[in-house]
DNA sequence: CACTGACATACACACGTGTGCAATAAGAGT
DNA sequence: ACTCTTATTGCACACGTGTGTATGTCAGTG
């Protein structure tokens, strides 16, 4: 089924039936509706392939994503950025090759170069890696790039992220309105980025409060374990703080081991509060207040930034999405003295 | 960069070029091999869009994910399926294109629709429903398919899953050889083929090995809520089993919260084994020793079913991955009385 | 030397769609 | 009635690759 078909049985010829079905104004009203009538009759889809040889517009999204390494972050949120792409992406009739980032970068063929040979208009990365040797080439890339939670400087690469600044105002608010006042931070490592953006929000929210006195780092690594370590070394050199903030819900849940087996209830003596919103703080015991980042709504930003990007916008380089506020059981009142 | 540039470089026509490439025998070694290296020099790639259209081969596969729903389970496996997928298919010349199903299914167009449309040529679902309206449609496709963790009959169509049957029998022979005897199950509900099979591997296990009058099952539906309540009043009943084997996680994990409100102690009073390995276990408290799935490996069979099928082959219709046990701190050694 | 056959390359067409330009027809204006 | 304009359709080519067939070449054989 092919538009010379529908030519042969409308009596003209495939010109005019390829106009009528892309609206051209070069064609009668009566014949176009003719045509359109007919082709939907007889179900006629075009032929893809040959449509894109001749424009010359793939009309297709790339997504390259790493699952195995820092499993922990993409098993929770992997599918719902893709959710959030795919969606997206075929909303506005584009399709959306999918590929995998593999450990070993050894023979690899470069990202970009794989792109230009799919004929892939733009592409989306997930969990990228500062070790990745493909960098400088993707920063120069000349189809439009955007990599979502990893920032990266070029003329045609985006960077979607959460607001961390605005989700640790969003949980310290939570705390401070519960009268809380002696928070510390359970921060992740020196070398993460995000790490730093929310402890330097944790410092700024502290200090503009006029709890400067108060402020106390615990550096963690992001694992659980980690917490854990911080939170008993801090129960050792006592003077504890009615609420802690953690940069991801991993070492809150962490922290919580480590009050509990120390005999202190959550959140009666202590108050915790996450980040991330991952499912297993929705199961622990108690449930755990978080902040949650709004991983399908990133995922349609992403492509959102291709579109502006081929469209020849100058979207912003960088977007950032609300978190917003998941309350549980792990935050308490306490009356201001 | 066509063959044509390539066939002016090297002073012959573009039948020559595209035979040398497609390494026929038809050309002398000699030119064949001139004409190799000049194309790796230019940095050659050929237009998969012209080729497809002439050669009427897509060299594609699709995928069909549901992500928002059954979250629980696709936000842990989601994306080592799709991993799975993806490297198969990479690794065997084939792109990967992804879609989404929606919930409202009203004015949808079918799958198998949009795969002829797209060219694909064979097609994987994650997260199939039995409310989906198109599954008539699915089951009669002429193009293969492969749908993980969801049976469906039709002569095209490929199941993938786990070895339930196995994986009961892992957690029951690990109950077994740590001595327990008295060992209720945490059924999933009777809707689920999933928790019907997982149940119905337990009743067998229990009466081959002489345990038929301690068969006990609490009827669950997957959620913690329902593990905890049934433990709840198994609790109030008295006579408590030494183990509980749980159909899912999740249950499991509400198990333990039920047991520790209690003054239980995990699990010295009692040992609790969960089904599928899900985060929240490895973070949870005590550890919970579970059955692994292996989704990347489930993913990888689905393409190689699809591949199997294309090559006109005919592949079992069904095929079970072994799942594995992961030992963590939830399980004890009592003396055999 | 002529003929045969094998081998290598060129020619020409096809795949399905889009589009510039020519051709035709119809209508308007004088 | 003739010309000029405008509206509509057809013609022909292009996109890049694959392939059946014809053409050419060269060596071997009688």
């Amino acid at each position: 089924m092919t538009i010379k078909d529908i030519a042969r049985l409308a009596g003209v010829t495939h010109s005019t039936v390829s106009r009528s079905l892309n609206d051209s104004p070069l064609v009668a009203t009566e014949t176009k509706e003719k045509i359109k009538k007919l082709a939907a009759e007889l179900g006629y889809a075009p032929n893809t392939f040959a449509r894109r040889l001749v424009t010359k517009k793939s009309n297709t999204l790339g997504v390259f994503f790493l699952s195995r390494a820092e499993i922990n972050f993409m098993e929770n949120f992997g599918t719902q950025f893709l959710d959030g792409i795919a969606t997206a992406s075929s909303n506005n009739g584009y399709d959306l090759l999918m590929f995998t980032m593999t450990r070993d970068l050894s023979n690899q063929k470069s990202y970009i170069r794989l792109c230009q040979e799919k004929h892939v208009e733009g592409v989306i990365f997930i969990g990228m890696t500062s070790d990745d040797p493909h960098l400088a080439e993707i920063a120069a890339s000349q189809i439009p790039v955007c990599i979502i939670d990893f920032e990266l400087k070029g003329d045609n690469v985006g960077f979607i992220s959460s607001d961390n600044d605005q989700g640790i105002r969003l949980a310290l608010d939570h705390l401070w309105q519960n009268g809380h006042r002696s928070i510390a931070h359970l921060s992740g490592p020196e070398v993460s980025p995000v790490a730093m953006i929310r402890e330097d929000a944790y410092r700024r929210y502290m200090t503009a409060h006029g709890l400067e006195s108060k402020i106390k780092i615990l550096r963690g690594d992001f694992t659980k374990d980690s917490g854990y370590r911080r939170t008993q070394e801090m129960i050792r050199q006592g003077n504890l703080p009615t609420a802690v903030l953690s940069a991801n819900d991993y070492m809150a849940l962490g922290a919580v081991k480590a009050l509990k087996e120390q005999g202190y209830k959550i959140p009666s003596d202590v108050s915790i509060i996450g980040y991330d919103n991952v499912l297993a703080g929705e199961y622990s015991d108690p449930g755990l207040t978080t902040i949650g980042q709004n991983p399908i709504e990133m995922g349609a930003s992403a492509v959102q930034y291709l579109f502006d990007k081929l469209k020849g916008g100058a979207p912003s380089p960088i977007h950032l999405i609300n978190p917003n506020l998941i309350i549980r059981d792990s935050v308490r009142p306490i009356p201001i003295r």
